[in-house]
RNA sequence: CGGGAUGUAGCGCAGUCCGGUUAGCGCACCACGUUAGGGACGUGGGGGUCGCAGGUUCAAAUCCUGUCAUCCCGACCA
């Protein structure tokens, strides 16, 4: 008898942890925050990165690679950069072990040390421009549009599974650009990219917008956004977009001959998307019974239970279920056959739920007798029994049903969580009890920002691009006036 | 970095206060049998340096000292 996980409504970050676990995606690996992604979760990621892999090609860019440790003074090298980083940078000292004096252990070998550390990277703006300097030379080098797939490291204090892990997978694009105008474009479409893929693949809405110049990435003169609403009300930064204007062109000297024969520094940008879309995805659609994936990103789209008592059953039954899967497969879709006979079909049905495959197939005899199969769809748990006749185009149509009403749902609960407020304590009470975005007047001012952070905890999260958010109005915390309205929220 | 907990089988825990046969329970695992349309049951079985190092004692999972690690709550962050 496995358990049942804890109710979401009752704990959501107990249960969004069991659920991690439970699903298989991913779990704690006893080494300080640090996660082991496991096979069905990296299952998952593999897909993301495959999609987001493949827009980033049709934008133009290239994948490359660069070093995982950078020296300690490429940091120093960008005053914000690394005012930024410093606080949660892991450090490499030494390169060598020894055994102990006892003989029974090992230490470092001090005789080892390192005349410049080395920092395990937290985020690869440096080496890049340091080795951009190199690759450029004259305009007709740019634009350099890179991108790699990586591990950094950022040594945090609290983590929790996929939303903030001390090593994290992304991927980060750096480019650079002739003029201010090109990187501003880039900038711009990148966060698009982020912005399709979210709504496309993991059916999730979001809403672009610009950061306040407090919570721009360090280093960055813009830093473009995409905010996603989780279940429980708070949201959730899945992706970030910044145009570096010319910081770290001007820091490691990246110079190149224009086309009127001058020497320009360059326009640069950078842009990532991180394994907390792991987090984002479990958030945005999972239930009480587990984890409900979108069928476009699911690992295994159908699961094929057979019901059976005797072995004479099961070959009839297997015989019929890869009829099923031949033709399911010639269309391109997923299908798994679990014919263990080592759990019975209710703790199977249980477990296909909890890992979120979109659509179960169940054929048992009494459906070889009627020539019919039951279809269990996972993101309204209804059941259907269809005949197996045209069942591949059925399931074809239902994934497409499936993968559309996951995001209408989440966008429905989206919009009813966008509340305009005019007075604090209504701000208040919104964030209290309803949760959501809340859309207030701003007087623009770091201080007040800071403020209202401190007394509700709420930051925030853009000035929304979305929609027009621009009227008079006054600040609900100084009652200083204020051109537009921004996006409040508590996040993770 | 401040506050609080916890380390006992693969996982989750009891036992520790008040020291005493062979360290126990649930799940998982193995074998056999019965079962199978929403998390089956029976019988038998395997698996432990009680985080680590010292100390007290006739006797330590239990008491003492030290140490290491992890988790939770704050401040910080994709």
């Amino acid at each position: 008898m496995a358990k049942k996980l804890p109710k979401r409504s009752e704990d959501y970050s107990k249960w969004y942890n069991e659920l991690v676990v439970r699903a298989g995606l991913a779990e704690n690996s006893g080494v300080r925050g640090m996660m082991v992604i496991k096979p069905y979760g990296y299952a998952i990621w593999e897909k993301m990165q495959a999609q987001l892999d493949k827009m980033f090609k049709e934008t133009g860019h290239q994948n490359a690679y660069f070093p995982l440790l950078i020296p300690m003074s490429y940091f120093a090298k960008e005053a914000q950069h690394v005012e930024g980083f410093a606080k949660e940078a892991a450090v490499v000292t030494h390169y060598r072990l020894r055994t102990t004096a006892d003989g029974k252990g090992i230490e470092v070998d001090p005789a080892a040390k390192l005349e410049e550390p080395l920092i395990i990277r937290p985020t690869s703006e440096t080496i890049i421009w340091d080795t951009y300097r190199r690759w450029i030379q004259s305009y007709r080098d740019l634009p350099v549009l890179v991108n790699q797939w990586a591990n950094v490291m950022r040594w945090e204090m609290r983590t929790r599974l996929f939303l903030r892990t001390a090593e994290f997978l992304w991927q980060e694009g750096h480019t650079a650009h002739e003029t201010k105008d090109e990187a501003v474009r880039e900038a711009e479409q990148m966060i698009d990219v982020y912005a399709e893929f979210a709504r496309d693949y993991m059916a999730m809405p979001v809403i672009r917008g610009v950061k306040t110049p407090t919570e721009r990435f360090a280093g960055a003169e813009e830093t473009y956004t995409i905010e996603a609403l989780m279940q429980d009300g708070k949201a959730l930064q899945s992706g970030t977009s910044h145009f570096l204007g010319q910081n770290f062109a001007k820091a490691f000297d990246v110079k190149y001959l224009s086309r009127e024969g001058k020497l320009e520094y360059v326009w640069a940008t950078s842009w990532g998307v991180s394994t907390r879309l792991m987090g984002a995805l479990v958030m945005t659609h999972s239930d009480d019974n587990g984890l409900v994936l979108p069928p476009k990103l699911a690992p295994i789209q159908v699961v094929i239970i057979p019901i059976f008592r005797k072995a004479e059953q099961l070959e009839q039954i297997s015989a019929k279920a890869r009829e099923i899967m031949d033709k399911l497969r010639a269309k391109g879709i997923s299908v798994k056959y679990d014919d263990s006979d080592n759990y019975k079909p209710g703790w199977k049905f249980n477990e296909y739920e909890l890992k979120g495959v979109p659509v179960r197939i169940a054929i048992g005899p009494r459906d070889l007798e009627n020539g019919t199969v039951e279809v269990a769809r996972r993101d309204t748990l209804e059941k259907f029994v269809i005949p197996s006749e045209g069942i591949d185009l059925y399931v074809e149509n239902l994934l497409d049903k499936i993968q559309n009403n996951l995001y209408e749902r989440a966008l429905a609960y989206r919009n009813e969580h966008i509340t305009s407020v005019d007075s604090f304590e209504e701000f208040k009470d919104v964030l209290e009890n309803k949760g959501g975005f809340v859309l207030a007047h701003w007087d623009g001012t770091a201080e007040t920002e800071a403020k209202i952070k401190e007394l509700t905890k709420a930051t925030i999260r853009c000035i929304p691009l979305d929609f027009d958010t621009s009227e008079e109005g006054k600040d609900i915390l100084t009652g200083k006036p204020s051109k537009r309205r921004v996006l409040f929220a508590k996040a993770y």
